[in-house]
Formats: structure tokens, C-alpha cells, sequence
RNA sequence: UGGGCCGUGGUGUAACUGGCAACACGUUGGGUUCUGGCCCCAAAGAGUCUAGGUUCGAUCCCUAGCGGCCCAGCCA
């Protein structure tokens, strides 16, 4: 059963925006979305996020979802990025089928609309260096000042701008400007650059352009050309939004009822993690890691080799969720997905890291046990199983033998017993050290009665291999590539390189059981207690390495542990300079001494007993004023009408000036309030259509059916409720008071406004207090 | 010294039209166990940036303040 608009539009606000314009018929109830990546990089965790809402909105809402290739500017650009993006749109598990597109597929629509704005005079071709564009933009509180070419005649702009794309100037030496607003208070409106020459070849269009558009030009005819209806991008672009729309108003590409409207939302940051293409661009330049796909990079192509599963990563961004907060998610919930993920599926095989040699003393020394079949996972018996082999000659792992273990350790200690996963029990019997003191060898006895690790009580179990089938295996053990969750900010001030960690990447030789050799390649497993692994693909045949996808969490603490992080300290607080908003009292005050009229108003509301905010508010401009001495008019009560005013009217989004027709009903709807013909709630509810519709209070107030509850029909109301939640009532009985709240709520519903508020608590109270 | 966006447990996201501040991760304790994983149970943890106001009732509406992020590329 398909899921409900009303469903999808409680997930987040994007699909309750989604979810609105396809219930209004927005667009037709079409739902086209896009994921635009420049190809001048690889895809990393942050893109992973706008593809997952991209691509999950449309297919949501049942529309589509195109793969559109940003390719603006040629310079950093290469079909070799593109394709690998993608690879990793499909490997993340999203199919756009045939929609993958490309910004080029449209530079001449993009290009014969450009003409068209010159010719509307709307864009000119501006001749001044870089520089000076820059001098005359302003900065972000002085505005721009016009260039000498602004007002060129159109014939002249157009003239230049198709030598321009003839290939007659060198780069820089003009530009396409749109013509909006030079003092405009949003710098991108300051006539921005719609076109710059860039002699260079393109990967697609080779060398049939020496001009290309710019990004906030581009991308909105791309959406437009395309039929997207929702784009969707990061926060940062809110600003661009107004261009965005512009343009799209201005070179009439669809008409407005098409146009696609931008929606930005936080971009997905993680502790430890940092996704900036120059700052993982650098990583790779300057030998940090080894490569784009290093397993310890964000990319997604390192996340793969990694052995993260997609599902792992689109179940971890639909956790972490949608919204406008600037936010940084704990790298616990990530591994948390991974776990989840693999925890249900990979299968259990014995390994052991840093091998330690074991001779089982009473085992016969060409005596061999086929021990099995054990399952592969013991919760999914569809997947079959393997046998395993036990000898005279072993290994378990070095750090499940301790000589003077922790308290709590469960594992082998000197004279103790545990028992071998699936195996036998073993009992340590004695131990050889090496010139350093390293144990290099233990001697132990087995309990033939445990066969299969059946002991009959409770013991440690360990994982173990036999020597003869063992398969030796290189493991890749990963940590943190970067010590500090805000690798970008370190309270410490030091640069993200500063916080490289050396023990990132830890190799260790380590022995398999044998089934491990004929495991399917891409495969991911667990090597029990340990953690989950992958084929890196390093691998070959007799010489396999492994990534550790993620270790197993460990519930074990020991006691002598301490805080492993060293506290860095804190410095360099930033003498941050604060700017404030012009606020709006001081326009006010501001605007009352530049008029007499507003502080003899002022002065006026004070006398007539107002609060003070409420008649620094009220004074602030003519237009409310008038409002407000409409309404005083019709009811008789100036501080009833500001109250009203100040705390209903401006709480509903309407502007003082469209309710002057309405003053009169208004102050009618204050009298019958005052007069308790009408309750509080009642009023509310009267003021709602009166805004909707107009028409009389009185009127409107009986056709809702408004008239006041008798004390009786109140009390019957109450008791209906009381009657309704047998189990709320019993928990305020037992002392969890915030339930009056609820039970007033339940009453104030169920009366629609013909209950007056203390009344009703009144016979509430009396009612739960016999 | 302009404009825009945003402030809810440690973290991320919810909370219908103003009506029991919820879910997940994490943390702590316990149980179970042939993985110190998984699973099960329980607990602690915010009174919603602050201060006023409106209201029977405010995370939600109003006023003022505080804090964070973005914008002055011929990058996207």
C-alpha cells in the first residue's frame, strides 16, 4: 500500500512542501527533482545526503529524479569525474535510468536566452577589469556604484556579446552582467556575471564555446529547461535564491506557473569527518592517504573499499533527517547504521589477529576432528554453513590470553579454562616465553566431553584456527583519519593536517579459518569478536587483505581505564566582532522623532493607560495607528483594541492597511467579546472568517452556532470527556497533574468555542475534586 | 556595522489548528548468551537561547535582547 501524502508530509518539511503543491495540483501534481554534482571531484558522504533526499523525494512522490551534471566551467572539469559520480549514484542504489543529463546539453537555449535578456535590457556586456567590477560592487553595507558601460544601448551589448562567443576578446577582458540593482542589500543582486570568456576545452562540447555561463545563470535554466519542480540544495545558497528567481522571471523561460522553485535544507556534517573537495583534494595530493579511495576517506568510493554497505549509509541519512539547522551528527549514530546493517546479514567466520601458537598437549599429532557443520549465521540458517577443522597445532588470538589478566577478564588466563567457539574447552596447562618476555607459545588439554563447544556451563569463548588449513590474511585496521570531531574548527586552533592521526591505518598479519579462501569476493563477513571485514581490493590469490569495515562494540570495561583523549586546551577565542541588526524599535523611535504626529500618538496611548511596549509598537508607524483608532472607534476601548491588535492581528500575518475596511467589524467583534455574548476562544474563532471572508461578527458568530454554553450543557460537556479517557483520568487521579492541561484542551475541543475558559476550569476542578 | 537563515536532553530529529515535550543514537545499571556482539528490561538526562507579554493553557502567537551560520569568485 502506497504510502499517504499526509505520512510523507510528516517526515520532513521538504516532503510536507512536496506533499502540499502535489495535493494542490502544483505543477500539475508533477514531482521532478535533481542531484547536480560538478564533475570536478568525487562524490563524498555530504553528496551521499542530496542524493538520498533527491532521489527519495521523487521516488516518494512517485516522480523523477535526474542526474545532471553540473559542467560549467571546463577548466577543473573531465568526463572521467563524471562517470565515476555516476558509478556512485548506483552504487548508493539509485537508478536514474536514462535521465543523466548534462548543463552543456543546453548551453544554446542557455545562450539564446541570454541574447534575449539584452535585448529586454536586462544584461549588458560590462568591459571593466576584474578589479574594478570588484571596487564598484561595494561591500555588504555600502552599495555599488554604476560602471560606464551599464547604460550602453542593447544593440551595442548584443553586438559584443556575439563576439564574444566568436571567440574575438581574451579571457577577461568582458563580461555578460545582469542588470538588477547596484544597492541592492543582498550582494548576488549587485548585477552579477551571467557569462565570462573562458578560452579553454570542454570534455563534452570540446572547443565549440569560449564562453560559459555562470552557476547562478546556469543552474535555475537547467532546472527550468529540465521541468524540475523542487530543487533542492544546501543552506548557504539562500542568498542565490532571489537570483534564482530572477533569472527565471526575466528570460521568461517557462512561464511563472512552471517555474521551479529552489528549498534549501543543512548540508550533512559528521564528527571526525571532514567533506570539503579542496581540504580531501589536498589529503590525496600532499600522500596522506592513498588515494581517493583510500578506505579511510569520506568518499564514497573510499566508504565502499571500506566495505560500508549503501543501505548502511541511506538508513544512517534518513536517521539523522532533514531540517535548517547548521549541525554536526556524532560519528556514533554512523557506526551504529553500519553495525545494524551488517549485524543482520554478514557472516560469522573464525580469525585471529597477532596469532599466538597453541599445542594441545593430549591431541594425537596427525589426529584430526571435522567439526560441523556450523551455520554461517546462526540466525539465518538459508545461508548454509562450513565445517571446521581442529588439530593438534593452533592459534588463537595474542590478546585473549592474558598473564596477569584485568579484573573481569574472561578469556584464558594461566591455570584457567575457556572454551573454543564451536570447538572444545581447553584448559591452560603452561606457557614459553620469548628472549623479551613475550609469550611465544602456550601448552594446553582439551575436555573431549565439550566437542562442538558444548561444555554444559558457562565459560569464555574464543575464537581459534588450526594451523595446518589457516589462511593467512593481511588485516587493514582503520581509526579516525582526523583526531578532532570539528576537524575544521579545532578548539585548539590547529589546521585539520595537524590533526592527522599516525595510527589511522594499522596493518596486522592475521590467520582465517579456511572457508574464508572461498568466500565470494565483495563479500562482508565478521570475523566473530572482532569486527567486520571486507576484500580489499589488494587482494590475491594466497595473499588476502582485509579492511576492517568497523570493530564490534565492546561492552568490556576495564578498570584502569582512563579518558583516552588528551584535553587539548583551549586558545586563540576568536575576538569575534559582533554586528547587530538594526533593530526595529530604533526604527520606531527613529520614525516618532522625525514625526511629531507618531510621538504625540505616543504620548496620547501612554495617557490612555496602555503598556508601554505595547505603545512603542503601536506607534511606530501611521498605518497601524489609523488601525487601531478605527477600531478604538467602534468599540469605545482603546487599550482593549491595542491588546487586540499587538498580540491577535499581528500573530496572524495580515497588514494593517488591508484591514481598514474591516475596523468596523472588528470593533464589533471587541464589543460582543467584552460584553460575553461572545467567549475568548468563540472570538478567535469569529476573527478567523471575519479575515477569510468579512461579514458581521454577529452574524458570523450564529451561523457557527457561538452562543455561550449553559452552566449545565458545560458541566455534561466536561463529564463527556472525563468519560472519554478512563486511562488519563486515572493517571491525574494517581498525581501526574500536567494532564489538567489535557483534559482542558480535550474540554476547549470538544465545546468549539462555546465555552468560556475559567468557567470551564471551574467546573473541571469540581468535577476532579468531588 | 547592511541583508538573509537558524536556536528543543550529550548528539540528531519530532511534537496536529496553542492542549501529556516524543523517537533514535549515546550514557548508566540489570538480564540473556557457544561472539564482552546481537537481543531483552530499566534508569538518568531538556522544560524548549534569555527576559517580558497575550492566554484557562505557549516549543508554537507578540515584543525586546543574546548566540551561531551564510553573502563583497569572471567557483559551484
Amino acid at each position: 500500500m502506497p504510502v499517504s501524502l499526509d505520512d510523507l508530509a510528516k517526515r520532513d518539511f521538504l516532503r510536507a512542501i512536496v506533499a502540499r503543491d502535489v495535493s494542490t495540483g502544483r505543477y500539475g501534481g508533477r514531482v521532478v527533482t535533481r542531484f547536480p554534482p560538478e564533475p570536478n571531484g568525487y562524490l563524498h558522504l555530504g553528496h551521499a545526503k542530496a542524493i538520498v533526499v533527491d532521489f527519495g523525494i521523487a521516488r516518494d512522490f512517485g516522480g523523477i529524479c535526474y542526474l545532471r551534471m553540473d559542467d560549467t566551467n571546463p577548466t577543473t572539469e573531465s568526463m572521467e569525474f563524471a562517470e565515476n559520480i555516476a558509478a556512485d549514484v548506483r552504487w548508493l542504489g539509485f537508478d536514474y535510468g536514462d535521465r543523466l543529463t548534462f548543463a552543456s546539453d543546453v548551453f544554446e537555449a542557455m545562450y539564446r536566452l541570454a541574447e534575449r535578456l539584452i535585448e529586454k535590457g536586462l544584461a549588458y556586456v560590462d568591459e571593466c577589469s576584474e578589479d574594478e567590477i570588484r571596487q564598484l560592487r561595494g561591500t555588504v553595507t555600502e552599495p555599488g556604484r554604476p560602471g560606464p558601460w551599464r547604460d550602453r544601448p542593447a544593440a551595442e551589448s548584443l553586438e559584443r556579446f556575439r563576439q564574444m562567443r566568436a571567440g574575438a576578446f581574451p579571457n577577461g577582458a568582458m563580461v555578460l552582467r545582469g542588470r538588477i540593482d547596484l544597492s541592492a542589500t543582498n550582494m548576488l543582486l549587485r548585477d552579477p556575471i551571467l557569462y565570462r570568456i573562458k578560452h579553454a576545452h570542454h570534455f563534452r562540447t570540446g572547443d565549440d564555446w569560449c564562453i560559459y555561463p555562470m552557476y547562478d545563470y546556469a543552474h535555475c535554466l537547467e532546472d527550468a529547461l529540465e521541468g524540475v519542480t523542487h530543487s533542492i540544495c544546501t543552506l548557504e545558497f539562500d542568498n542565490n535564491r532571489a537570483l534564482y528567481d530572477w533569472v527565471i522571471q526575466a528570460t521568461e523561460v517557462v512561464p511563472p506557473e512552471l517555474a521551479p522553485q529552489q528549498y534549501e535544507m543543512a548540508r550533512l556534517e559528521v564528527e571526525y569527518i571532514v567533506t570539503s573537495k579542496r581540504r580531501l583534494k589536498q589529503l590525496v595530493d600532499e600522500g596522506h592517504v592513498r588515494g581517493w579511495d583510500d578506505p579511510r576517506m569520506p568518499t564514497l568510493a573510499g566508504l565502499r573499499r571500506r566495505g560500508i554497505p549503501p543501505q548502511a549509509l541511506v538508513a544512517f541519512i534518513e536517521r539523522v533527517g532533514i531540517a535548517k539547522t547548521n549541525s554536526r551528527v556524532e560519528y556514533s549514530l554512523l557506526e551504529h547504521a553500519i553495525r545494524d546493517h551488517l549485524n543482520l546479514r554478514a557472516r560469522r567466520l573464525m580469525g585471529v589477529a597477532d596469532p599466538l601458537r597453541v599445542v594441545v598437549e593430549n591431541w594425537g599429532a596427525d589426529e584430526v576432528d571435522e567439526l560441523g557443520p556450523v551455520p554461517w549465521l546462526a540466525e539465518d540458517p538459508s545461508l548454509g554453513g562450513r565445517s571446521l577443522r581442529f588439530g593438534k597445532e593452533l592459534f588463537i588470538a595474542r590478546e585473549d590470553f592474558e598473564l596477569s589478566p584485568p579484573p573481569g577478564f574472561k578469556r584464558l588466563v594461566p591455570g584457567g579454562e575457556v572454551r573454543l567457539l564451536h570447538g572444545y574447552a581447553i584448559r591452560h596447562l603452561g606457557h614459553e616465553l620469548d628472549g623479551q618476555g613475550r609469550v611465544r607459545l602456550l601448552r594446553v588439554e582439551v575436555d573431549r566431553s565439550t566437542r562442538g563447544g558444548d561444555t554444559g556451563r558457562r565459560m569464555g569463548s574464543i575464537q581459534w584456527v588450526e594451523a595446518q588449513g589457516a589462511v593467512p590474511a593481511t588485516l587493514r585496521l582503520y581509526d579516525q583519519l582526523l583526531l578532532s570531531p570539528t576537524p575544521m574548527a579545532d578548539p585548539s586552533g590547529r589546521d585539520f593536517l595537524d590533526l592527522i592521526n599516525p595510527d589511522s591505518l594499522v596493518e596486522q598479519a592475521g590467520l582465517l579459518e579456511p572457508a574464508a579462501a572461498s568466500l565470494p569476493v565483495g563479500q562482508a563477513f565478521q570475523v566473530m569478536r572482532t569486527g567486520y571485514f571486507a576484500a580489499d581490493p589488494d587482494s590475491r590469490p594466497g595473499a588476502l587483505v582485509l579492511n576492517r569495515t568497523i570493530p564490534l562494540k565492546d561492552g568490556f570495561v576495564r578498570k584502569e581505564e582512563a579518558p583516552p583523549v588528551d584535553p587539548v586546551a583551549v586558545v586563540g577565542e576568536d575576538e569575534r566582532r559582533k554586528r547587530k541588526k538594526r533593530p526595529a524599535a530604533e526604527l520606531r523611535a527613529e520614525a516618532r522623532s522625525a514625526d511629531p504626529r507618531l510621538a504625540a500618538a505616543q504620548d496620547e496611548l501612554l495617557a490612555a493607560g496602555l503598556d508601554p511596549a505595547e505603545a512603542d509598537v503601536l506607534s511606530g508607524d501611521h498605518e497601524q495607528l489609523a488601525l487601531l483608532r478605527a477600531i478604538a472607534a467602534a468599540c469605545g476601548d482603546l487599550p482593549g483594541s491595542a491588546r487586540f491588535l499587538t498580540n491577535e492581528l499581528r500573530g496572524r500575518d495580515v497588514q494593517p492597511a488591508a484591514l481598514m475596511d474591516k475596523a468596523p467589524s472588528l470593533g464589533a467583534l471587541l464589543t460582543l467579546r467584552g460584553a460575553g455574548t461572545l467567549t475568548g476562544p468563540g472570538a478567535s474563532r469569529v476573527l478567523d472568517v471575519l479575515l477569510a471572508e468579512g461579514g458581521q461578527p454577529a452574524e458570523i458568530a450564529q451561523r457557527l452556532g457561538l452562543s455561550s454554553l449553559s452552566d449545565g450543557a458545560l458541566r455534561a460537556e466536561v463529564q463527556a470527556v472525563l468519560d472519554r479517557h478512563p486511562d488519563e483520568l486515572s493517571r491525574l487521579r494517581q498525581g501526574e497533574q500536567k494532564l489538567r492541561g489535557f483534559f482542558m484542551g480535550q474540554v476547549m475541543k470538544a465545546t468549539r468555542g462555546r465555552a468560556e475558559p475559567q468557567l470551564a476550569q471551574a467546573v473541571l476542578d469540581e468535577l476532579l475534586n468531588p
